[in-house]
RNA sequence: GUGGGCGUAGCUCAGUUGGUUAGAGCGCCUGGUUGUGGUCCAGGAGGUCGGGGGUUCGAAUCCCCUCGUUCACCCCA
């Protein structure tokens, strides 16, 4: 292959038609799903003061290592980072902005990390989500988490399953981790080297560890949900009997203790199970009740969930559900006298709402007529001198049975309904 | 960041132990008598074999570097 001269950049890509309106109609189904269920969007900045996202937790290598960060040219100039995930972001709107709770607001768009790219992992990715802020109602959970299944239930993935788990709260949770410490510093040489290191720098991180070695030690450690407080156990409780009732399947984990140092109470994963290889997670999320005052906010309490939209579409192709939608082209104007007439009547398809589309440069009929046929549109209008002279066009089904016939100029549009709205 | 696989036309891939003008299928373009696509037939365009360096009389085939991609770890969506 000849080498261009410029390329995407490392981990970043192009998404091209047809691949575009399937990620355009997958965001627009998420945006009338949230929008069913009360939530409002939220479009804010590409990039934000770096500080915004080391509140997300000095453990996270998501903020540590993967931060796509730079100075601007201010004097002095202000340090900015590329958003590795919106929900700092919505946080640090909200501690900006009080809304009044709660606020329950969606979002999409792309986010940047700094990471060695394989498949389903992209430097450049696009999420969508939720948050709700200033409700700790474990019925609020349950509404989240919901939303998350049955979005992906509307796609028609069948092989998604929801895992969930509690990481307590500032009282339980210390707790928990000086069990676990113990637990893992007594089996320490069974360990594997990285583990190992991991000890040292946050334990907990050693229980998503999909090393053989770890193995044994992680089966026996002890679990979160063994040392929750009677609130976080009863939140849990009831996050559960909510999902129970609506029907929700679900495994409880006690490994699942996810990526960012923010979470409290209820964790959850949703994991693609057509999926080969490690990036199998299609979605995942919790609640966090200190993030908001970490960033300069009142006390308010918080749940939401990001989903990896490439990743929903490996997993749509790989499931082979999800197609993608049809063209909007209904007609495909052949005109053979030179493209004057299809101008003309590509317009007054177009006034009608009436998609229409046309071939270029005077290629013959057959060369039309292919095009015509690879627009994907169902029907073609021919224009002839002869349909010309007599001020019709031949209207030509082209995934049917009906054939062809010759329509008044006047009536093309009238027709055109009547055959595509049957 | 660490380690392994791969990198030949737009796409999916063949290319024998290094040896003459690098191939196929699909796609694309043009035709198959004078206005008709989706089937069929015939032509055609399109590649300095990712890039750079080296070994050799000679390299897509061997070596080194580099870039990209992919898999695992890590992390996460």
């Amino acid at each position: 292959m000849a080498e261009p001269t410029f390329r995407a950049p490392k981990g970043t890509r192009d998404i091209l038609p047809p691949d575009s309106g399937r990620l355009r109609a997958l965001i627009d189904e998420f945006a009338a799903a949230a929008g069913l269920r009360g939530f409002g969007e939220v479009v804010s900045p590409m990039f934000e003061d770096l500080g915004v996202f080391k509140r997300l937790g000095e453990e996270t290598d998501v903020v540590t290592k993967e931060m796509f960060d730079f100075l601007d040219k201010g004097d002095p100039p202000q340090h900015l980072a590329l958003r590795p995930e919106l929900t700092a972001s919505i946080c640090r709107a909200y501690a900006e902005h009080r809304p009044v709770p709660p606020w329950k607001i969606w979002y999409e768009g792309p986010q940047f990390r700094y990471e060695q790219p394989q498949a389903g992992r992209y430097r450049q990715f696009t999420q969508v989500g939720v948050e709700v802020l200033g409700a700790d109602d474990p019925q609020v959970d349950v509404d989240v988490i919901s939303l998350g299944w049955d979005f992906y239930r509307t796609l028609g993935l069948r092989q998604v399953e929801l895992v969930i788990n509690s990481m307590g709260d500032a009282s339980c949770r210390p707790q928990y981790m000086a069990a676990l410490t113990d637990h893992l510093v007594g089996h320490r040489s069974d360990l594997s080297p990285q583990s190992q290191v991991t000890l040292d720098r946050n334990p907990l991180r050693i229980l998503d560890s999909k090393r053989d070695e770890d193995q044994a030690v992680i089966a026996a450690a002890p679990s979160m949900v063994d040392y929750l407080n009677e609130e976080c156990s009863v939140h849990f409780e009831e996050v559960r009997a909510g999902l129970d009732a609506l029907g929700i399947p679900y495994s409880m984990s006690p490994r699942l203790v996810r990526g960012f140092d923010y979470y409290t109470k209820t964790v959850f994963e949703f994991v693609g199970d057509a999926l080969g290889g490690s990036q199998n997670a299609v979605g995942g999320g919790g609640r966090y009740d200190r993030l908001v005052e970490d960033l300069g906010g009142p006390p308010t309490a918080g749940i939401g969930f990001a989903l990896g939209v490439d990743r929903i579409l490996l997993a749509c192709d790989a499931e082979g559900v999800f197609p993608g939608p049809a063209t909007a082209v209904s007609v495909f104007v052949v005109d053979v006298t030179g493209g004057g007439h299809a101008l003309d009547v590509c317009t007054r398809l177009r006034e009608a709402g009436i998609g229409a589309d046309r071939a270029y440069g005077g290629r013959s009929m057959k060369a039309q007529m292919k095009v015509a046929d690879r627009s994907g549109a169902p029907f073609a209008a021919i224009i002839g001198e002869d349909e010309v002279a007599a001020g019709e066009v031949t209207l030509r089904d082209l995934r049917g049975e009906a054939g062809q016939r010759r329509v008044a100029l006047d009536d093309l549009v009238r027709d055109v309904r009547a055959l595509t709205t049957n």
